[in-house]
DNA sequence: CAGGGATGCGACAATGTGTCGCAAGATACG
DNA sequence: CGTATCTTGCGACACATTGTCGCATCCCTG
């Protein structure tokens, strides 16, 4: 079916996405870095590209380009973890054709993976559901206090939320890692 | 000089902008609703457009298109109060070449205006920091939104959230970069 | 050992949320 | 046209969640 290329340094999330892709007949293969990514696609272009931002070093945005070259129609969806209007605005005004936040969830990407090219802005996706706010903020929060290496003060100053907050929220639900 | 079109229905804005794009050597001319802009749009195709998406009823979005047609090469860029990554890839992905939260320094605007198909892309330092949840949840309300039509109580109902709850998110006004 | 964080937690006031209810518009349909 | 079904805005109010302060440990690191 589809041949989807995964290109996320985070080798958990990048392993489960494949999964999550594979198992809905997506053919799906998973690039670790952008050198692999890019040396996979121009040997067997991709019909689509699921990309995060945050590749170690260098942006992803940089990828973008040449991934079309070396695969013109693939449809490619943007994800990050850091996201933000300008980077936004740049991926798509480089060729990518959708944008995500990363705490999403996958029935979003595969809405617009699925689609034809051409009528990407009018398309109703059928009933999906959506994490609910309380869902996203958990698992928004449980990534960046890993990011944190569990440091709470920290977290919470990235997240601009008070300390006291953050402790509340995290005593109410159990879960540690 | 080059002919901008500002469209935003506050009066106090558009005229501080137009004045401010007129001082600069711009020739600046002022629309407050759809209608109006896009008359003036087809009556002298402007070279540039400045455009708000809270035009009182209808998104900005919806300009995009017709202003285009009525214009091809103008360079429009789209301003908003109510900044999110879902209307920003929306509106980059509709043909609008920039995309800014307000408020905003008229210097970012004529940057964008002013020199040629701008390369300003180059430089410029991504946000390390990851969303606030304020901000997550914010760009999440808005994505759902958009995907049911601008729907409140279905919404709430897939956020899994109550109306009346989501109306008072909505009724603020918040948000910042 | 001192200084600078990080943590856990109590207490309170300031806000925000869950619910109800109601009156107005929209729509859909026979 | 009339009616049933939705959607929307908004007031009220009890209850829940935050924003803040303050303190008493711990933990490092110079």
């Amino acid at each position: 079916m589809n041949d989807v290329l995964v290109i996320d340094d985070d080798e958990t999330f990048n392993a489960v996405l494949v999964r999550a892709l594979a198992r809905r007949g997506f053919a799906a293969r998973g690039a670790l870095d952008a050198e692999a990514a890019l040396t996979m696609a121009r040997e067997k272009p991709p019909e689509a590209v699921v990309l995060d931002l945050n590749l170690g070093s260098l942006s992803g945005l940089a990828l973008i380009k040449p991934l079309l070259e070396a695969s013109p129609s693939c449809r490619i969806v943007v994800l990050t973890g850091y996201a933000s209007i300008a980077t936004a605005v740049e991926a798509i005004k480089l060729g990518a054709v959708q944008y995500f936040a990363k705490p999403v969830e996958v029935e979003a990407i595969l809405a617009t993976l699925g689609p034809e090219p051409a009528n990407a802005t009018k398309s109703f996706s059928p009933p999906y559901d959506p994490l609910s706010v309380e869902r996203l903020e958990w698992e928004h929060i449980q990534r960046v206090l890993r990011e944190h290496g569990g440091n709470i003060s920290a977290t919470a100053r990235a997240l601009k939320m008070h300390r006291r907050t953050l402790q509340r929220k995290l005593a109410k639900k159990p879960v540690k890692l």
